[in-house]
DNA sequence: TCATAAATGTGTACAGTGTACACAATATTA
DNA sequence: TAATATTGTGTACACTGTACACATTTATGA
């Protein structure tokens, strides 16, 4: 047997193979240059070489494929987390490693937004499904969402001392809430087209707030 | 004259009178209704009793429309903080007074966010144009945009010797980015559905965040 | 005052969209 | 192997944004 996938290429076979994944694919890169709106039902059938109904054989509509492709954005927005968390190199300092932690993973979520604007504003659209924190759908290549990410990390500041256990509940949500509320303005607000650098700097500085105010 | 200025009627005049207006305000009333993608142009124009054609002499496409009511929007969100500034009984502390200018600058942004979910994510949109901050088109009553309104509050913050010179600068962005990602997880986030009294808590305890943090 | 120009409406047309429905081809199962 | 389920196709429809030509009303300038 061949064992060859089509993705784009005019196929030969009645039967896809693969169309799920392949659509996901297509609504994903789609969204990558143009955000949600640029995922379109028809380009993505196009792309796959497959008649515009045939996707309702895998996704009862537009609505469910636009959910579908955001839970990917949501972990890829996971690996961009991890990937800064890969960086850190242990001192040894419980307190000093944890605070990294925390750095690290606000880091990421701002990088993401920077590098995957499209993606960005995909995996927190309106339509997205960010109700099921949990969902395997949506985790990076540590199975982790993003959120379950930032609650370990959280975990390990409280340990760590650095966190009042009186105001652990629900940090989760005022730390997410400083980074993609920056992000949101760095990306289509009065703080889009920074430098680089200044964007850095500017991120490196609502963390420190965080920290601070947690 | 009659100077009757006809607004979903069917007219008898050619010319419709204040079309623009009307229009803009058709497109607002659906985004309250249902965010940014209920405002198609093909209604607003039934809505106004008009041909569809008859927009593009008043808006060169729907993407300009967008930002119209967009501005409108963040214009309402002025009105929210304003309403919520109008409550405070200055107490002469100083710094009593600024504090709480400050609260209710958040409080007023993340009313608004629970209260018109549509008009907050239209104003916040992809198309939005916040790349301005000072047009007169978004302003509340006072005057004022809503970055403008937190602008001042920030300043009295500062005289009043709660937020550090040299922390001044930016602190608008830090400030707005915690509580706009706060509105978004309370609108379509993991927050969403919660009770009135519930969202308020957790408002009031991100804005505590800020305070410390800042 | 009156021809002319500008502004603002209408009508028709077109390409593109999401999706309902009937049908065709292939897999799976009894 | 016959019946059935799964997955893809073709046609059709209502709806969208908007280009283009034209009609009607108002403003302007001799």
């Amino acid at each position: 047997m061949t064992g060859e996938i089509p993705k784009t290429l005019k196929r030969e076979t009645y039967r896809h193979g693969d169309l799920y994944r392949t659509l996901l694919d297509a609504a994903v890169e789609l969204a990558r240059k143009g955000g949600k709106d640029a995922i379109v039902l028809r380009e993505v059938t196009r792309q796959a070489g497959v008649a515009p109904n045939a996707a309702y054989r895998h996704f009862a509509d537009l609505k469910s494929l636009l959910r579908a492709a955001s839970m990917a954005a949501q972990a890829e927005l996971a690996t961009y987390m991890e990937k800064e968390l890969a960086k850190i190199t242990p001192s040894g300092d419980k307190v000093e490693d944890a605070r990294a932690q925390l750095r690290a993973v606000g880091t990421g979520y701002l990088h993401f937004a920077q590098a995957e604007p499209g993606l960005f504003r995909l995996a927190f659209s309106e339509h997205a499904d960010l109700s099921n924190a949990t969902d395997p759908a949506s985790t990076g290549s540590g199975g982790l969402t993003p959120f379950q990410i930032l609650s370990v990390a959280l975990d390990a500041l409280m340990e760590a001392g650095q966190l009042p256990k009186e105001r652990r509940e629900a940090a989760e949500f005022f730390a997410w809430s400083a980074v993609h509320g920056l992000a949101m303005l760095q990306i289509d607000g009065p703080l889009r087209g920074l430098e680089a650098a200044q964007a850095e700097a500017i991120g490196q500085r609502l963390i420190d707030m965080v920290e601070r105010g947690l």
